[in-house]
DNA sequence: CAGTATCCTAGCAGATACTG
DNA sequence: CAGTATCTGCTAGGATACTG
């Protein structure tokens, strides 16, 4: 996509060790993970997989459960979260329709961490809502 | 912002406990969770969270670490941060210039979950990228 | 170096309508 | 119920230029 912008080629090669030691996005490899990234933290899906992480749910539910959400862009969302096999989609044919959202094996292995991210700003809101005062009276009394 | 699509008026009080049992999402508390998610989970914002968890960094480090973004963005995302206190903006009078930017106490509180996301993300992404061709192939071959 | 200011556009996402 | 299709606005974000 947008490649590198200066040095994009001709890297210092084995700078793609795991998590080690200094990190650098800037390497083909972790283009990837940018990109997977974005999907993952996207607009929807970290509320959707924490959910689901509780227990499989169908498209209503969801949709109920998270207010605020168009039924166009929960659609878009599980289908992405499928395509990167994170949900699975289970359709039993009955009338009127019924489809099961749940996370797959891999989905699971994600599920934790983004309950613990959801749970930390559930915990932290209030903090984050201070320090937004405080910068926010700080920005006009330095303007005034 | 976009308060309650349908009932955001008249909730029976009392569904905001933590994170319990069934989470719903469309009480006015947790209209705040989802802003504030929205805003850590952005684009550049978990990488800059991540790469500051490691050290602490000045502008033009982040810069080259995280090719790809702009100045401007780079900029935006750090006065966002900056603003939920998550990251504190440290000026040496100095020239020519030079500011660091740390994690805060808060921050570090995140910093683990989402070092923790990111290091899930390298360490699947080969998984995610073999279920998206499955669920590709799969789809051309079923509209074929 | 570390930003802000301005301009401009691709594509995200809401509203609406229709279907199996 | 569980979607897809279409249209459209809005804004996130890239490019560029300028400043302390």
């Amino acid at each position: 996509m947008e490649e590198g912008t200066s040095t994009s080629l001709g890297y210092p090669e084995g700078t793609v060790s795991a998590w080690s030691d200094a990190h650098q996005w800037d390497t083909r490899e972790d283009c990837e993970v940018r990109q997977i990234l974005d999907r993952i933290a996207d607009k929807w899906s970290l509320l959707v997989l924490a959910l689901l992480a509780e227990r499989p749910l169908r498209f209503s539910e969801l949709r109920r459960r998270i207010d605020g959400v168009s039924q166009r862009m929960l659609a878009v969302t599980l289908r992405h979260l499928e395509r990167d096999g994170l949900v699975s989609r289970t359709v039993f044919p009955v009338v009127p329709p019924r489809v099961d959202y749940a996370l797959t094996e891999l989905g699971e292995s994600l599920g934790s961490t983004v309950q613990a991210l959801v749970e930390w700003t559930e915990g932290h809101q209030e903090r984050i809502i201070e320090a937004r005062n405080r910068y926010d009276s700080a920005k006009v009394s330095a303007e005034a």
